[in-house]
RNA sequence: GGGUGAUUAGCUCAGUUGGCUAGAGCAUCUCGUUUACACCGAGAGGGUCGGGGGUUCGAGUCCCUCAUCACCCACCA
């Protein structure tokens, strides 16, 4: 095959990755016999490009699908894109204003063909870079969540929960986003820590504060502790003359226990239209309620000479009023509070009460496993009966706390980008459906689906049928049931993505997914870190440095390279980091195995009757097996860097360092060539190009099939007698070694008339650089016993003394070892307390240290006379 | 305010029912060009497992406590 002296991946990779393409190796088949394992990708965002969080979960997912395909299941890696609503509109609306345009004298026709044209480019390139990662998806199966059959089903879900009671209209305070002229969801909301001034006024005879003067032209409710002493003299609902920013009007005073009497003066105002807290006090007293601030972030009429001023710059101008009224008392300069923003890429959150669609959490109308559950409760219910796992298990607690703590799931969002809710309205009248009805003027929602509906649907909605979803006689249940790929592949295996999108997805999918279908979406969770640059830091675009483009690594190192270094350390739910001499660590790890595969070439045999004979020979077989369970084992339990260690060190301290040496002398090129076959068998879900490479150039000429192809063949036995054999000889070459090396000597010769010494002679004389005879040569020896092997090192005069001084060390170390195992072994409440075979094994390993350190004691006695 | 995680060799981390003298990789030091590989091989040094206390025959591992760092949630007049 003739390889380069260095494994160039960029050679070779996308040839790799299209020859799996042109064979169908990624494509599943619900027809199979075989058992059946599924993944849904998570959708990465069409605009976006590759990023490292991609690369992991690209990595992490593959592996497992990979694996699955050696263990002989029939395999469903389905991927897809998300047309992320807010994070493109946001993309959009920047690139629009950029050009000077406003989205609204466009219009939202031309705002939707804008972005459809911007995304259509976009989604190539993810999926090109997905495919540079060596993801083995099935694209024949690609889904989008704008589709037309996914685009229905959502639609079909939005109108089966209206019909099942399960959303609502209402006016309910949500986070408006100014900017992007939408409101998200509560957990869409960023709160960042900032310092501003808390100022101080005098309200009839109460002193408020306040870090938003310009909110408060309304406020004529006074709020306070009952039990605090200082308003003891005033009565609930009492009300008060007051000299405000519009006049005098008219205050009432209401006593509430939500106020800490201990912040401030103990009093304050409230703006419920404006604020989550206040608009809860405010229901809950039925309080009048009164916008101040309008959707563009401007005040309105109540501001009387303010309005129509942008809020940030009225501020000082209200101020100023109120203290030439006499009103202001104080400013504080640096009050730390947190302010709220649109983590979406827009901007601050305004709360506002609008009319908008919310999900009911709380209302027990759903059948799950015979029971009327709400929302909530099937969410608790799934994790707690153990329908749905979680790993690592500590982020049940997390998810537990967020159900707790849930409020009704508003839906509506104001933006374009997004499938419209398929609600219509004629006069007073309305209608939810997935047509309109029949005559009249019926006028469709503006209003669009928040981008988490769709997603949460995501696991079965793609496994649907697109031929039956674009039919219109068929309902959603008649779609489900005839669908094969969801009967086939549904719940999936697992859901592998990153800790945070526990609750935008992983909590919405299960609510949906329980909610139409009646299983859960996925029988695992299995949730990874972050990944941070090698100092441990966030990358994050404001740092441009701080970034590592997964792409700019494939293109200088290989994707199989980058996929060893995030998986190499990396723990469930815990932070990773990754950097350079990480990746050039796994490089030459490949770079390894290309030699390995450089020097087997031409020894490659497949034809001859595979024979074990040597001590070598057993033993390889042994470590390969064992290397193939533990690997085995460490994947079931997505132990991916304990993985990756085992196959690291079965390749290079046991294939390439012993066995590959022995193989220099001892020739049985027919186990040699099956060792490596399997050893590319092992290798490949973690690293899939360059062993795909390797298959091809050597034993693809012995078998046609690919390597993604392979399954794992039943294990060979070996002969545990033999294996333990070399490992004396192993034993004995690293000690003979490490001798010379402290005593500096080039040349050795030993003499043993041991039969396992004399039968494997050549191989340990190559392997240690010795020379071995069968008669004592010389005075002066070392003795060397291993596991009941003797041997004799012959050394001169002037090495002894130097020898003798490290034997009076190993000594000490030796005899405080023998010490501390008596001292065990003396111990009754040991005897009596520590179970049978630990107390055997520290009997057995005493007897073996006791035998070392007489053989010590003899080596001393011996150089010491002569 | 509530919660989670981390703290083990210079650095990055393993150590999964408590049990052999606590392990890797990188870095460091020494030596080395032999049927692939210097993107290599051989050998070595380096740790009171964050501090303190407890349970136990036995603790890196379990419990309590303190400290430092990171993150999440809630609140913020």
């Amino acid at each position: 095959m003739d390889l380069d002296k260095t494994y160039q991946a960029n050679l070779y990779e996308k040839d790799i990755y299209n020859l799996w393409l042109k064979n169908n190796a990624f494509k599943a088949d619900p027809m199979s016999n075989k058992e059946h394992y599924s993944i849904s990708m998570p959708p990465p965002n069409e605009t976006g490009t590759l990023h490292i969080g991609h690369a992991l979960f690209l990595t992490l997912q593959d592996i497992l699908i990979r694996y699955h395909k050696l263990r002989g299941y029939d395999t469903l890696w389905l991927p897809g894109t998300d047309h992320a609503a807010i994070a493109t509109n946001a993309v959009i609306e920047k690139k629009l204003t950029e050009q000077g345009i406003n989205k609204h004298q466009i219009g939202r026709e031309k705002f939707i063909q804008i972005t459809k044209e911007f995304v259509g480019n976009s989604r190539e390139t993810i999926i090109k870079q997905t495919k540079a990662m060596g993801a083995a998806a099935d694209w024949s199966r690609l889904r989008y969540t704008l589709d037309e059959g996914l685009s229905r089903v959502v639609s079909e879900v939005f109108v089966k929960m209206y019909a099942d009671g399960l959303i609502y209209r209402g006016n309910r305070i949500v986070n408006w986003d100014p900017k992007l002229e939408t409101n998200v969801s509560d957990d869409e909301v960023l709160y960042q820590t900032e310092k501003t001034k808390l100022y101080t006024f005098k309200f009839g005879p109460f002193e408020i504060s306040t870090t938003r003067p310009e909110t408060k032209f309304a406020d004529k409710y006074i709020v306070v502790n009952p039990k605090d002493k200082r308003y003891l003299k005033y009565k609930h609902l009492q009300t008060f003359e007051v000299e405000w920013l519009n006049g005098k009007t008219q205050a009432t005073l209401i006593k509430d226990e939500s106020v800490d009497p201990n912040f401030g003066t103990g009093a304050m105002t409230i703006t419920p239209w404006h604020s989550l807290v206040d608009f809860e006090l405010a229901n809950k007293y039925s309080l009048d309620m009164e916008q101040v601030i309008g959707l563009d972030g401007k005040l309105l009429s109540v501001a009387k000479e303010f309005e129509g001023m942008d809020i940030i710059k009225a501020r000082p101008k209200i101020v100023q009023k109120l203290k030439d009224k006499g009103l202001l008392i104080s400013i504080q300069d640096d009050y730390e509070h947190s302010l709220a923003t649109n983590s979406r890429g827009g901007g601050i959150i305004e709360p506002q009460i609008r009319l908008q669609w919310f999900i009911d959490v709380n209302k027990k109308t759903i059948d799950w496993k015979g029971q009327k559950n709400s929302f909530k409760e099937i969410l608790q219910r799934v994790i707690r009966e153990g329908d749905i796992k979680i790993i690592p298990k500590r982020f049940e607690k997390i998810y537990f706390n967020w159900i707790n703590n849930l409020k009704d799931w508003c839906v509506s969002r104001q933006i374009w980008w997004g499938h419209q809710l398929p609600v219509w309205y004629k006069e007073d009248k309305i209608y939810v459906g997935l047509t309109p009805p029949e005559g009249g003027d019926w006028k469709r929602d503006q209003d669009t689906l928040d981008t988490w509906f769709s997603s949460s649907l995501w696991t079965w909605s793609t496994l649907l049928d697109p031929n039956l979803t674009t039919d219109c006689s068929l309902t959603l249940d008649e779609i489900i049931a005839r669908s094969i790929d969801f009967k086939t592949y549904h719940p999936t295996n697992v859901l592998e993505t990153g800790f945070d999108i526990i609750f935008f997805w992983v909590a919405r999918m299960i609510l949906s997914t329980t909610y139409v279908v009646k299983q859960v979406p996925f029988k695992e969770v299995f949730l990874h870190g972050l990944v941070k640059t090698e100092t441990g830091k966030k990358m994050s675009k404001s740092d441009p440095d701080s970034i590592i483009d997964p792409l700019t690594v494939i293109e200088e190192y290989g994707a199989d390279a980058l996929r060893l270094s995030l998986i190499q350390g990396l723990a469930p739910g815990q932070d990773s980091k990754l950097g350079k001499t990480k990746i050039i660590t796994n490089r030459n790890f490949c770079n390894k195995l290309w030699n390995i595969s450089r020097y087997i070439e031409d020894k490659l045999d497949f034809n001859s009757t595979l024979r074990i004979e040597s001590a070598a020979d057993n033993w390889i077989i042994f470590k390969l097996n064992l290397a193939q369970k533990n690997f085995q084992k460490a994947i079931d339990k997505y132990q991916f860097s304990e993985a990756y260690q085992i196959v690291y060190h079965f390749l290079k301290d046991q294939f390439a360092d012993w066995y590959l040496e022995v193989s220099k002398i001892e020739k049985n090129y027919s186990l040699l060539s099956y060792v490596y076959k399997q050893l590319l068998i092992l290798i490949h879900p973690l690293a899939p190009f360059i062993t795909e490479v390797l298959w091809q150039k050597g034993i693809k000429s012995q078998s046609t099939e690919l390597l993604i192809n392979q399954t794992y063949q039943e294990p060979i036995i070996s002969s545990p007698t033999e294996e333990n054999n070399f490992d004396i000889i192993i034993k004995l070459v690293t000690e003979i070694r490490h001798i010379k090396k402290e005593l500096n000597l080039n040349k050795l010769t030993i003499f043993s008339e041991a039969p396992l010494i004399l039968k494997n002679k050549e191989t340990i004389q190559k392997l240690a650089q010795i020379k071995i005879q069968n008669e004592s040569i010389s005075e002066n020896k070392i003795s060397l016993t291993i596991n009941q092997v003797s041997v004799d090192l012959d050394i001169n005069d002037q090495l002894v003394s130097n020898y003798l001084l490290k034997l009076t060390q190993k000594l000490d170390k030796q005899t405080q070892l023998v010490e501390s195992l008596n001292k065990r072994l003396q111990n009754k409440s040991y005897i009596n307390n520590a179970p049978n075979h630990i107390v055997d094994e520290t009997k057995q390993h005493l007897a073996e240290e006791v035998h070392n350190l007489k053989i010590i004691q003899d080596d001393i006695k011996l150089f010491s006379k002569s």
